[in-house]
DNA sequence: ATATCTGCAAAAAGTTTGCTTTTTA
DNA sequence: TAAAAAGCAAACTTTTTGCAGATAT
């Protein structure tokens, strides 16, 4: 479904609408109370259906990586990840961490910046080759970037 | 009690431990499942607690940023974003992204990388003031970084 | 003794799904 | 009139919480 054309229904259109509206990257809670209100009728799971279905196709992004499971590291030194978008399995990444982006932003942002975090998203050994003929059925985010 | 002393209970010694054994960044669920062949009585909502209360001292790290409630973003272009430790505000950031991040990693993984996200972590502007006094009531993942 | 921690079970929060009706091509 | 989408509600998954009993200082 990921590759699939989709209608821009009076309900998708309103969401991503309202989503380009605002900067604050909301929750799927808050997308539904924002489009409720000029759409007072639908429903939250339309909303999260459509947000999944927008984000396979790129047409808006899913933030965070995370499949929503928390996941746990007994090494707190800082190194970076890889995720596989197929199986969820999470690796080690040999490049080493790069503190010219936190110096980098330290001077343009007014956050108080205690560190920062890199992802990266792929396929892993197994899964890109089980993965090159049946490309559907990836179980989350498969258009996240 | 970010900052409190803790105690290494048995359970807390035994979830460290097992988390320590595997390179597998596993769920809570998983760590569970780890730590009951060897605790058979413990229970999940400890081990959350315990997960929970050692990453906030910095034992061990929580993975993902996000705090288990997914966001969307309508600029699917790449672009990195900060979040902030204390309200869980999120904006974007204007450092440019890090290509040579992902050419590094290519030449070093046998994941098929499709992309990267990057995501800073800090007190927003509001937050850091306010903050400042009572660094005690962060909701989550204060030791995350 | 007193504070801390555990197990248990119930509740909460977030998300997904099945089914029926509505809409659209 | 057939396919796609919406609404609704129930189910499911993950995480949090209240409380009584256990542990440890």
């Amino acid at each position: 479904m990921a590759g699939t054309e989709i209608k821009l229904t009076e309900q998708r259109r309103v969401i991503l609408e309202e989503l380009r509206k605002v900067r604050t990257h909301p929750s799927a809670d808050a997308v539904y109370d924002l489009v409720r209100k000029r759409l007072p009728r639908i429903s939250l799971g339309t909303v999260y259906r459509n947000l999944e279905a927008m984000s396979e196709r790129g047409m808006i992004r899913k933030l965070g990586g995370c499949q929503c499971q928390m996941r746990f590291d007994a090494d707190v030194t800082n190194h970076y990840h890889v995720r596989c978008l197929k199986c969820g399995r999470v690796d080690d990444v040999a490049v080493e961490t790069c503190e010219v982006l936190e110096r980098a932003l330290r001077e343009r942002s007014d956050y108080a910046i205690l560190g920062h975090h890199v992802e990266f998203i792929g396929f892993c050994p197994s899964c890109r080759c089980a993965g090159e003929d049946e490309r559907s059925d990836q179980p989350e985010g498969a258009g996240e970037r």
